[in-house]
DNA sequence: GCGCCAAGTAAACGTTCGTTTACTGGAGAA
DNA sequence: TTCTCCAGTAAACGAACGTTTACTTGGCGC
C-alpha cells in the first residue's frame, strides 16, 4: 500500500492541554515550607496517578501547587526526586489486610470499588510508571519488598509466594480498568455481580483452594 | 522540613539514551513502500511496548527502521496515527481461545508465560499506553470491543460479563508483572507452581465456579 | 525598627519533541 | 535517452521539556 498523499487523519485527541489552576488563584501565598511541600507533593501524586510520569511536566505540577517550577527543583532537587518523594513510604500493604482472613476477599473487593483519591493513589502511579524506564525499577522494588513479600509472610504456606503473586495480579488488573484505564465493565459501584466474583477469587486464593 | 540546600539526589538512572541503529547500517536501502511501512510498523510496535507511547520518539522509531522520521509521518500522518496503525486489528482474543474449554486455563497461563515477541506485544503496548490521554481512549475500546464482549459471548452464562472481565483483570494483571514491569517472582518458566495456580484460577473463572 | 536568611519568583538555558518544507535521486514508461 | 513520479532525505520550524541562574521579598530574632 502506498502512503497517502496528503490526508491527515483526523486527530483522536485535542492536543487540548488544561493547564492546571492554583487552588488558590489570587491569594498571595503566606510562606510555609512544611505546606509548601506538602502542597508539591499532593499535586504530584495526582498528577502522576492522572498522567502518568514522562506526561507529567514540572510546571503543570508547580502550577497546580500553587508555585514556581523552580521551586520544585529546590525542594526535591529533580523530577525523579520528586517522583521517589511522592511515592516514598507510601505503598502499604495494610489498607488491604484490615481484615479477618474469611472476609480479605470481600474487603479488597469492596476497597477497589470504592471512592478514588488521586492524590494518594500510589497503585496507580506504579502501575503508569510502567512504560518510563527512568522510574520503572524503583516500582518493581516497591512492589515487591512492600506487597509480594510481606503479603506472602502473611498468607503463609502452602505456595505463599505464587499466591501472593496471584493475588497482586487479580488486585492490580482490577485497578487497572477500573481507576488507570477505566472500562464500562468496571464501571459499578461497589455491590455489583463483578465485585461480588472479583471477591470469590480473591478469597479462594486467600484460603489456599 | 525545610528544603535542601543544593544536594542533588544521585540519579537513579543515567539519562543515557542508546539511539536505535537501523538493522542494516550501510545498506542504501531498496525503494520498497510496502515493505518500509511494514519496517515502521515492526520499529514502532517494538518501542511502543518497551517504552511506551510517550516515551517513544519519532526519531528512534525511525532509525529503528532504518529511515529518516520525515517519511513516517508521510506514511502514517502523525505519531497518532502511526500508534493507531500499530495496534489496528493486532489485538485478538482467538490466541487466547486456542483451546477446549476444559484446559483453557493452562493454556492461557502457560501462553503469558512463553517467549515474548516484542514487536507483536500488543497487549503490553495497550497497557503502557494508559498513561497517555492521547490514545487512552483507543486501548479502552479495543479491550471492549476485542476482549470483554466476544469472551463473555464465548463463555455463556452465568454471570457471562462479569467472568469475562474478571479474566481480562487476571490475565492483564499476570501480564503487566511479567513483562512491563517484570518481578522477579513473576520470572520463572512455565512449569512453575506459579503458573500452576494461575491456570487453576483461570479455569475455575472459566468454569463458572 | 532593622537586618538577614530563606521562601519564592522571573527569565532564560540548552535539549528534545512532533511536524513541515524543500529538495534529491532511482527506476519504470515512452 | 529522457521524462516523470514518488520513495526517501536534509534541515529547519516552533513549542515544550527539565533545569539553572539571578533576583525579589516576606517574616522572625534581636
Amino acid at each position: 500500500m502506498p502512503p497517502r498523499k496528503r490526508t491527515t487523519p483526523a486527530p483522536l485527541a485535542q492536543p487540548f492541554k488544561a493547564r492546571a489552576q492554583p487552588v488558590k488563584p489570587a491569594a498571595p501565598r503566606l510562606r510555609d515550607a512544611e505546606q509548601t511541600r506538602a502542597d508539591i507533593l499532593r499535586a504530584a501524586r495526582r498528577a502522576f496517578a492522572t498522567a502518568g510520569y514522562a506526561r507529567s511536566g514540572m510546571r503543570d505540577i508547580a502550577a497546580a501547587a500553587g508555585i514556581t517550577p523552580a521551586l520544585v527543583v529546590r525542594y526535591f532537587g529533580s523530577k525523579q526526586g520528586l517522583f521517589v518523594a511522592a511515592i516514598a513510604g507510601e505503598l502499604a500493604l495494610e489498607p488491604f489486610l484490615a481484615a479477618e482472613r474469611g472476609v480479605l476477599g470481600r474487603h479488597i473487593a469492596r476497597h477497589l470499588f470504592s471512592k478514588p483519591r488521586p492524590e494518594a493513589d500510589i497503585l496507580t502511579i506504579l502501575l503508569l510508571a510502567a512504560g518510563d524506564e527512568e522510574v520503572r525499577g524503583l516500582a518493581t522494588e516497591l512492589f515487591t519488598a512492600r506487597i509480594v513479600q510481606p503479603l506472602a509472610r502473611w498468607l503463609g504456606p502452602p505456595r505463599a509466594e505464587a499466591r501472593a503473586s496471584l493475588l497482586l495480579a487479580l488486585i492490580s488488573g482490577a485497578w487497572m480498568f477500573r481507576r488507570a484505564l477505566p472500562l464500562r465493565s468496571f464501571a459499578g459501584g461497589p455491590d455489583t455481580v463483578l465485585v461480588a466474583e472479583l471477591a470469590a477469587q480473591l478469597q479462594r486464593i486467600v484460603d489456599g483452594e
